[in-house]
DNA sequence: TCAAAAGTGTTTGGGCTACACCCATGG
DNA sequence: CCATGGGTGTAGCCCAAACACTTTTGA
């Protein structure tokens, strides 16, 4: 089985997709982009937007032409994509066997989707009306929310759900978002601060938020990727153990 | 294409393997599982094992089936299996179109390797000197490495590389193999003892390990999977920015 | 009696929490 | 001049790094 050669019957072919988590901020809320399936199976259920495998493509670009195609953007900016895992269940389509490379992707800003080009509907919805989804998607929704609300602790993934420009309000709120806690403003912008290459002051700028207010410096991401020390989830507040 | 039908053009057809970074410690390094390929491409060249997933298994039984027949054991003790990312560069094989589903594994005290029953020798490799691999097997060696002494830092992984049984030196020397520092032992210890669920002790049991000194007390692995806090390697020494 | 390894105690400094307080803007 | 959100300062506590010290074994 090791070395095994490449006759034919060493292997059988499998089908593989993308399924994407497309993750994002409106509101205050976290939203999903979904799809409505147009045909069987799971025909009307909603689902994560997704496709196979082009021949010469791979996982990582079919997942950013998919997302293209969704969302009716060739070119998101900001746009963070991510592995998540794979799934390769027998019986995870009913059809066939299908492998699927499952990605996280996080937006700033979104766009309304138009409706994907076969004629299903695509919309943003907020992830907790996200349930009942087609094939094994609830699974695979509620994992990249696990990853990402994990990776918020000890990487600069937050600034992936925030535009180009932001104020350190707008990041405390993606964190208070994802984590469903109330953090301490001025203990946040210290962390944050102190935490070199996280992000990078814009000169001269500054951005009212809520109409009213002292206006707020303005930052850019930063070129780190990882938080030394991390921003911890404080361990009272409904953290699983 | 987001809801795309099952008709037989819509989607190619891929072959779909597991390789696997079977990961243990001998003598104080860290081992990584090789074997030696009997056939083109990469005749003679040492790679992971892996294979071909079989049409009614999910890739991680294949890895668990994949990683029996490698290490001659049917069924491994204190095995920790874990999915790293999938591979899906087109070209990534130079005959066909190949996604690869990459596993870490990690192992307690590991038998000696039967060569695989194509021909191909098997034997643990120090990670140092496995280079030049198959494939793309050097960059999954590489990101497994990563993720693992990630991990080390805010999961109870640690255990994995331990025997059903272990004294808290051993423990801490594969914080310190894998990370390649030095840790203070009495800070380690409250650390570790301080994690409720993290190891449990074993009553009355104590074993010499050195041969000599006091006899260390024995402990096994808790319930917990998830560090809190985590055990953070000291920024100072040698960690990626 | 010495070396080696396990285990305990203690000091001390840094960091983090929890606040109080000031600043700038719109209404 | 008040409400609202941005930003700064600080007291106190907790924790963890660093290191001295004790204990138990084999040789």
């Amino acid at each position: 089985m090791l070395v095994r050669g490449y006759d034919k019957r060493a292997f059988e072919p499998f089908a593989v997709t993308v399924d994407l988590a497309v993750l994002t901020l409106r509101a205050g809320a976290l939203h999903v982009l979904l799809v409505e399936r147009g045909q069987e199976p799971y025909a009307g259920r909603w689902a994560l937007p997704g496709g196979f495998l082009l021949p010469e493509e791979s996982a990582e670009e079919a997942a950013r032409r998919e997302l293209a195609e969704e969302t009716g953007l060739a070119d998101v900016t900001g746009l963070h994509l991510e592995q998540l895992r794979t799934y390769s269940e027998p019986g995870r389509d009913p059809r066939m066997r299908v492998v699927s490379v499952a990605f996280a992707a996080l937006l700033p800003d979104p766009p309304e989707p138009h409706g994907g080009g076969d004629a299903a509907e695509a919309r943003w919805t907020p992830y907790d009306e996200a349930r009942g989804l087609a094939f094994d998607h609830d699974r695979i929704l509620a994992d990249a929310r696990t990853r990402v609300g994990a990776k918020l602790e000890y990487t600069c993934l937050a600034t992936a759900f925030c535009p180009a420009e932001f104020t350190l309000g707008e990041l405390q709120q993606v964190y208070e978002t994802v984590w469903g806690t109330a953090l301490d403003r001025p203990n946040f912008r210290r962390k944050v601060l102190a935490t070199p290459g996280f992000v990078e002051a814009v000169p001269g700028a500054a951005r009212l938020t809520g109409g009213r207010g002292k206006p707020a410096a303005v930052y850019r991401a930063g070129p780190a990727t990882t938080l030394h020390p991390p921003l911890l989830r404080t361990p009272r507040e409904g953290r699983p153990a």
